[in-house]
DNA sequence: AACATAATGTAGCCTTGGCTACATTTTAGC
DNA sequence: GCTAAAATGTAGCCAAGGCTACATTATGTT
């Protein structure tokens, strides 16, 4: 019998965090979208009663043929309740969702504010960077806020 | 003749910012592959001379179909340079572009561990969270390690 | 030099999230 | 209550980025 005819490659240093690494980024990525979504839902039923596709897409700066079709998918996984030609509306999950996603947000962007940045990058930078901070980060911002 | 029948919703108040923010969040995913294969292109060979597929599947936390296809367009958009059975090799656009993502990733965590965030919790994050920092904010994370 | 195994490549499938073009339903205003 | 415009819905296209299954090439060991 035989072992091997050509020794496997192997890792030199530290491929498994980093591959963890990105695919919890990854993870996160699936997240994004519905989190965008509730949080925005949230909103504009908070600012005008009640959130219509229109309004979705221009928030998120998307078609309504996009809006439309998440919202099939976030229905599906029980964070929004939708019927054709009628308002949007958030479950008991989503409503949930919406707030923690606020919550983050809010302490994200006053964290950057904190370190000098003006309002609007900040605001750019904490729309890409909120779905990526950990539960431990979050904690480290609001503590160097409180400070 | 006619003017309108039903009045167009008009946005309450901020759409515009965020759309334009989420728009620019989606124009840096677009990139973001880009970013993590050069970074681990480079650091392959740095280690061992030479990057091979497996190595990079290994440390990117796919399969080896997908560094595959990815290398394809990496190819077409001028980031490498591959012949089929051959190592990967970095061309000068991508060169740079892998310099440029290290020094940012290397900022970011520092700064995440000078808020006490612990060294796995700060590689994890910045891994999703680098993509996203603008040069104003990669800025003041360096001014606020240099104090 | 043969050959088994690792490495690489290819075919084809899936989901997400963009889009345009066109169809249908609501609804404000006359 | 008609009707045009707004809003919503549907069909079908595209690219990215996952995957499995299978085909081909390189190469270390014997």
């Amino acid at each position: 019998m035989k072992k091997s005819a050509r020794p496997p490659r192997k890792a030199i240093r530290p491929s498994a965090l980093q591959a963890e690494s990105l695919q919890q980024t990854r993870r996160e990525h699936a997240s994004e979208t519905a989190e965008d979504y509730v949080e925005a839902i949230a909103d504009l039923t908070a600012q005008q009663g009640e959130a219509r596709v229109v309004d979705l897409a221009r928030r998120l700066g998307v078609t309504h043929v996009t809006v439309n079709r998440t919202l099939g998918r976030l229905q599906r996984e029980g964070f929004v309740s939708v019927q054709p030609y009628r308002a949007i509306f958030l479950t008991d999950a989503g409503r949930k969702l919406a707030a923690e996603c606020q919550h983050r947000h809010g302490i994200v962007v006053a964290f950057l504010r904190s370190l000098g940045i003006p309002e609007k990058s900040a605001e750019i930078d904490a729309e890409g960077i909120e779905h990526h901070v950990s539960p431990a980060t979050l904690a480290a911002f609001a503590r160097h806020l409180s400070r």
